[in-house]
DNA sequence: CATGTATTTAACCTTTTGGTTAAATTAAAA
DNA sequence: TTTTAATTTAACCAAAAGGTTAAATACATG
């Protein structure tokens, strides 16, 4: 049931989206990867912007690293981390079910502001779908010609 | 210091990050968003699925809604949830400052693969960066234009 | 081999998370 | 106005997450 994707008692399957997520919601872990974006470095090097313990970044790092956000190489006495591409491909992959979704959400948006909002008493706070007309050809987003996700349907009880 | 958002210490700043992929990192929640691509429910047929109790559900919920990835109205005694693009793009954004980066390595994997891998000792397991010849054109998948990242640099110690 | 450096493990806290059951709450319906 | 249905709060619990310090490990070198 579902578009969910794998097991059959309407659960999602996990791939890694677990791990990858979780480790991205740390803003600490986070900041490491945008250390290694930079290029990749030793765990000391790593460290020294951290008002935190050594092996407390050492454990951020192996969460980094089950998630395949990273990877590490040994280099004498030094491991030397790196970004992984995988997961953050998996995290991206996910999302991409709805960026369609919030693409439209944003033509949505930009209708509401292009007519003069002398309109519906709602600014533009709520973003979200609601039986509205089509958008106008020429503000498309698409950035993506991914998968599923078009919200509709009203209240039916 | 570095390419962080935001405050000066060094950290990554929020902008609801932590929060969104926080939410996202729970494999009931990402059911629940997959659902509500659907279309928008009650939190009663939502709930049918799921193994869980009302209260657990409603609190996945509170923290879907926490973290702007759904939103809710009141239609009676029910609770109508959608979802909600912010939290959404929210996370997309960050994600897209590394997407170069995983596309380069893809591009450097698909040249391993075209050159009949009777090269370098590597199998395609890492896809990582590293001081590799440039990528044929042609098999560019820039789906961004977005922001930092390129990953360089060796050891100095 | 003895030392010093870099990093990880172990053992321990405290806070957060995800679930549970038993009340509230809120609104429709009898 | 009593009852019933839909959801949320409250109060609890166990497990996971993030930190800490102290002790191991691994290497390179004097």
């Amino acid at each position: 049931m579902y578009t969910l994707s794998g097991n059959s008692a309407g659960h999602a399957a996990d791939d890694g989206l677990n791990a990858a997520f979780a480790a991205l919601a740390d803003p600490t872990r986070r900041a490491i990867l945008s250390r290694l974006a930079l290029g990749e470095t030793s765990v000391g090097d790593l460290i020294k912007p951290f008002p935190i313990s050594g092996p407390a970044i050492s454990r951020h790092l192996r969460v980094l690293e089950n998630a395949r956000l990273i990877e590490r190489k040994v280099d004498a006495q030094w491991r030397i981390c790196r970004l992984h591409a995988t997961g953050l491909r998996v995290a991206d992959d996910w999302l991409s079910q709805y960026r369609e979704y919030w693409e439209q959400s944003l033509d949505r948006l930009v209708d509401v502001l292009e007519q003069g909002e002398g309109h519906s008493p709602a600014p533009p706070r709520s973003t979200a779908p609601g039986p509205r007309a089509a958008r106008k050809p020429g503000v498309r987003h698409a950035r993506n010609n991914n998968k599923l996700v078009s919200p509709r349907k009203r209240k039916s009880p």
